[in-house]
DNA sequence: AGGTGAAATGTTATAATATTACACTAGTTT
DNA sequence: AAACTAGTGTAATATTATAACATTTCACCT
């Protein structure tokens, strides 16, 4: 079963993915029950459409899916989601990819660092205090007052450059 | 004088920008005899533009100033320059700006890291070979095969929190 | 229950960034 | 010069994101 091996912060094809979703979901409610914030049906929905995977989503494709067939969502709607979602840190913006995918994080403040394979498209989001600490470090000997960060690196996982986690 | 402390990884306000300019065409016109690329006319010229300042530039910023009064330019003309630049490493794009920079370390390869301020836009180069390490332990430990990087760190300069760098 | 103001959403239009496709030119090789 | 290739011009279009304003929903108060 899905145990929790390092190789495993890109998450197994056979992982129980639904539990990952309801995760995100349960978080996000008692997150905004306790600071007062309203997870509407549309930010719900959102949400869950961009937990849909692991891999970052546009906000397009979030669009169309938000869309019913008879009635055409317009950008702003999944845009203002989008923003509140970010806002609380319930997902994160990949900016090297102008896509949206769910923190894995919520427990604990953190600075968004992202591996990100260009064949599966999956993202695994990984703390690594010595990073942290190496840009602090660097900010503080710049003089520079640090307000947002993206670390996003990409190439091929172990999954697709082996074929398999073994 | 400008003298070469760390906090003029920030260039100085008064620093003389022409010999910055002058040096990045230097070194991008003997990279490209030595290896057999072409820097031609429009290629230099869009480089000499990106390095007009050191604050990341826009590609319509570019387009526009590349129109000549009675002629405008189109979008590919520059973003092909641009790919050029930077599949050649003169350039980067900063991805959460969608704009481009010159290259500061053109002496030697290197990952993308920059800091850049949210007030004067300016952004600083910066090598930290903590950081680079810290990312190829985490790559080898996930079994990721890193081919691109991308790091922003956004805030607020020195010189602007200060009002100089003193 | 009804009134009120703020937050959220709907809707239309448009801005900003980037790419595709195809025609043409210039430079290089034979 | 012919053939080939890399580079550029040009028109159209794709993709991502925001501005502006109307309407609805919700929390709160009376
Ligand atoms: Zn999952
Ligand atoms: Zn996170
Ligand atoms: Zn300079
Ligand atoms: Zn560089």
């Amino acid at each position: 079963m899905a145990s929790k091996k390092e190789k495993d912060l890109f998450p197994a094809a056979n992982h129980d993915h639904k539990a990952c979703i309801k995760t995100a979901l349960n978080e996000a409610e008692r997150y905004c029950r306790e600071n007062g914030l309203r997870l509407t049906e549309l930010r719900r929905r959102v949400l869950e459409l961009v937990w849909a995977s692991h891999r970052p989503v546009g906000a397009y494709d979030l669009l169309e899916k938000i869309s019913s067939n008879n009635r055409k969502a317009a950008p702003p709607t999944v845009y203002r989601s989008l923003d509140f979602l970010m806002e609380h840190g319930l997902i994160h913006r990949i900016a090297s990819l102008n896509a949206y995918v769910g923190c894995s994080h919520l427990d604990h403040h953190h600075a968004p660092r992202f591996f990100i394979c260009d064949q599966c498209g999956e993202a695994a989001e990984l703390d690594d205090p010595v990073i942290d600490d190496a840009i602090a470090r660097d900010a503080k000997r710049l003089g520079f007052r640090v307000e947002r960060q993206t670390l996003e690196i990409s190439g091929v996982c172990a999954t697709c450059e082996h074929g398999s986690t073994g």
